[in-house]
Formats: C-alpha cells, structure tokens, sequence
DNA sequence: CCCTATGTTCCCAA
DNA sequence: CTTGGGAACATAGG
C-alpha cells in the first residue's frame, strides 16, 4: 500500500546499507515473481525512486525493478531472518539480510534496462509541470480525483495523499478534471509538493500496516486531515466529513468546504 | 457471510 | 482509436 513518501523513505534507507555492496545470495522463495538470472557477485550502485516503484541498478549496468503494490513490504535484517510469514523475496548483502513480505503476492519483480530518465525521479516533488498537466486535464471529463490516481500524470500519488491533497486545496473530488481553472490547479500543485513533503519527513502514514526498512511505524498518520475521518466534524470548517467511492476507491471529503 | 484494504492492469461498452 | 467503469489479481482483518 506504500504511495511515493513510503517508498521514497524506503529508497533512502536502502541507500544507507545497500550501495556499494555486492549480493551474496539472491533467493526467490515466490516463483509468481518470476524467473531471474543468477544476480550473485553484482553490485548495486543505485537506488531510485520511479513514481511508487524502486530501481535497483546494478553494475552490469542492468536493473531491478521492484514495485510492492497493495501488501509489499520490504525488511532489513542485519542477523539471519527470523521466521515470518509470506516472505516472497530474500536478498543477502554482506551487511544483511533484505526480505520482501507480501501477503496478498501483488507485488511486482522485473529484470531489465536501468532507466536512465533522472527527470522524471524527483516529480512530482521538486516541479510539477502545470501546464502539462492542464492540458491533459482538458480533455478528461473524469473525477480530479481519479485524475491524480493516474500514474502518468503525478506519478506516486495514492488514495490517501489524493484525498489529503484536494482537501487542503479546497477542491471536490468528484469534479471533472477538465472543469478545474488553473488557480486552482495551482492549489492542486502546492498542496500536493507540501503533503507529500510531509509525509517523507514523517516516514509515511501508518494506518494500518505501513513500516519502513526496519520495521518502524511512520509518523503522517498523525497530520491526516481528512483521510479515514467519516462522520468528524471536518478540521477546516467543521461540516461532517463524508466518504463516498470515486473510481471505485473509498473518498473522503469534506461536502461543505471543498467546492 | 458481508465488507474493506495506501495498486495496477485487463476487459468491455459507449 | 479514446474514455471510463468495473472486475480481477490474492489474502487478511473487522
């Protein structure tokens, strides 16, 4: 369930112990992952982050691509694992042990090419093209809200931050994202570069079963104004807060404040 | 048994 | 061909 702070969390503190070193054992325990050369003795020499996905380059000069989908986890243990349930994935580094925890088995595992368009790593956080986005929003009659889930638009955004971010910037859900004007695109982008900026601060939003690299709750659920608060007086003007499904995801919003 | 779940992709109808 | 809606994927928890 990890949206761009988890994974951009996650892309850090892998960073800390992975670079620059080599695997030493690359196991898959789930074969629904798929099939992989022997990846024994490569180096890895990056980790970024592609919308919700990581890459990990190697330096073969190839790449693995991991996306953890609904029920993805990933887990850093310096010792031998311990024994836990719906491990898919087990990557032995000479500093320890990374496991993929995955209950539902959504989540996703490719080999290929790195890719090498560094532009698109740091939207939608550093610059959020807002002419681009208008013009693809003008022809698009679908809820904004569905909009934001489209991961060619702002890679990264997911249902919490998609609630968070229209509710901070007054705008509701249900409107047809070719009817915003740009000022209010430009709540859209402003609110959208302060959430999640947030969130990466906060080590995510642990609402249910979101932890990081080592097992840690994050701290953003804690600054959620909207998401998950049905029938609480809303935090900006006090309405009833509403949840409704939008492009068949549950949306939270507030009917009075949000136009 | 019912419903829900922080995601993506496929199928189908308009 | 495009757009948008819903089901499917697989599992756990309330």
């Amino acid at each position: 369930m990890p949206e761009l702070p988890e994974v951009e969390t996650l892309c850090r503190q892998l960073r800390q112990v992975i670079v620059d070193r080599r695997i030493r054992d690359f196991r898959v325990i789930d074969d629904k992952l798929g099939v992989f050369p022997s990846l024994i003795d490569r180096r890895i020499t990056t980790v970024q982050r592609l919308g919700k996905g990581m890459e990990f380059l190697l330096d073969s000069g190839l790449s693995l691509f991991l996306h953890l989908r609904m029920s993805g986890k990933l887990l850093w243990r310096p010792d031998y694992p311990l024994p836990l349930s719906h491990v898919r994935l087990v990557v032995q580094f000479e500093t320890g042990w990374l496991l993929l925890i995955d209950p539902r088995r959504f989540a996703t595992l490719s080999y290929r090419t790195a890719n090498p368009d560094v532009e698109s790593v740091e939207l939608p956080l550093a610059a959020v093209d807002l002419a681009a986005i208008q013009d693809i929003a003008k022809k698009r009659r679908i809820p904004v809200k569905a909009f934001l889930l489209d991961q060619h638009v702002m890679a990264g955004i997911g249902n919490i931050y998609a609630c968070e971010i229209l509710h901070a910037a007054s705008i509701a859900p249900e409107r047809p994202a070719c009817d915003l004007s740009a000022a209010e695109w430009r709540r859209v982008a402003k609110a959208s570069s302060s959430i999640l900026k947030r969130a990466i601060r906060c080590r995510g939003t642990t609402i249910s079963d979101w932890h990081d690299l080592y097992g840690k709750k994050g701290e953003n659920q804690h600054h959620l104004k909207i998401y998950g608060r049905a029938g609480e007086a809303c935090m900006r003007c006090g309405a009833e807060v509403i949840r409704k499904r939008i492009g068949g995801r549950g949306t939270y919003a507030c009917p009075a404040c949000q136009k």
